[in-house]
DNA sequence: CTTAACCATCCAGTAACTAGAAGGTCTATA
DNA sequence: TATAGACCTTCTAGTTACTGGATGGTTAAG
């Protein structure tokens, strides 16, 4: 099938399979007389193992090993989940950055009252947090 | 005083402070006969305001703007309120997408055993969800 | 006088694509 | 057979917000 049907199925815009490619996380996919990329079942289905892969926020990197293990017949489970909880830790600290960044921001935007005056606490408190 | 003064006082490092004036954010430095850049209170008060905006995950467009507002005496505190709400949805659907991702990830880290074994439900089912 | 710590500019690289240009190929229809 | 349109190819460059490194000038201390 041509890359168009494979991204489909796999859930993947065409430019990504070629990037994919590209960079080595795929193997460089068959090619018909006229140069087309030609996919099986088995390329899409690695295509799409990256495609959720991705899609739960694991790194290239993360994939590109996932990719060797799903191909290892002797991996050890132990490998795999510790990228699957490596990320769950990474999760973890990013959900804790954002709800300090979310508390102060509503903190700052309930004090504004929000209209055509030019005073503003989020302006203030910017501004004068260090100098303050 | 020199650019490293000015930058460990404003808590941003002398690249991005000197980046910042590549694009524009921060008008460019005072220079001395050396050619060095000197920097005023006023301007460590301005690059202090733009490490606190980033600090709180503002994107430098919304620093652009926040910058504008600032200088603008006439300016309208709604238009400011607006920049800081906006980065609050962005947080808010930002956090539900990874608590997705989170919860997806433990679910399937909880039932891999992680030991020796190359039985993995992990792979399983990254492989195996769209077949499937 | 030398050495170390500054400073300057410029180029390249990061993550993971994405957009667009220039051009070849295939298919359907008039 | 001509042609339109949807495919496909490669290549370059842009995105975000820096960061690292090379190369070379300047300054302050001993």
């Amino acid at each position: 099938m041509n890359i168009s049907e494979a991204a489909e199925r796999a859930g993947l815009p065409t430019k990504t399979i070629r990037y994919y490619e590209d960079i080595g996380l795929v193997e460089p996919a068959r090619r018909r007389d006229n140069g087309y990329r030609d996919y099986a079942e088995r390329d899409v289905h690695m295509l799409s193992f990256l495609s959720r892969a991705r899609g739960l926020g694991l790194s290239v990197a993360d994939c590109r090993a996932l990719v060797a293990l799903y191909a290892d017949n002797d991996r050890k489970s132990a490998d795999v989940k510790e990228i699957a909880l490596n990320r769950v830790a990474d999760i973890d600290a990013k959900i804790t950055e954002l709800r300090a960044m979310r508390a102060t921001l509503v903190d700052l935007a309930e004090n504004c009252h929000g209209d055509d005056r030019p005073d503003c606490p989020i302006i203030d408190d910017l501004a004068e947090r260090l100098a303050g």
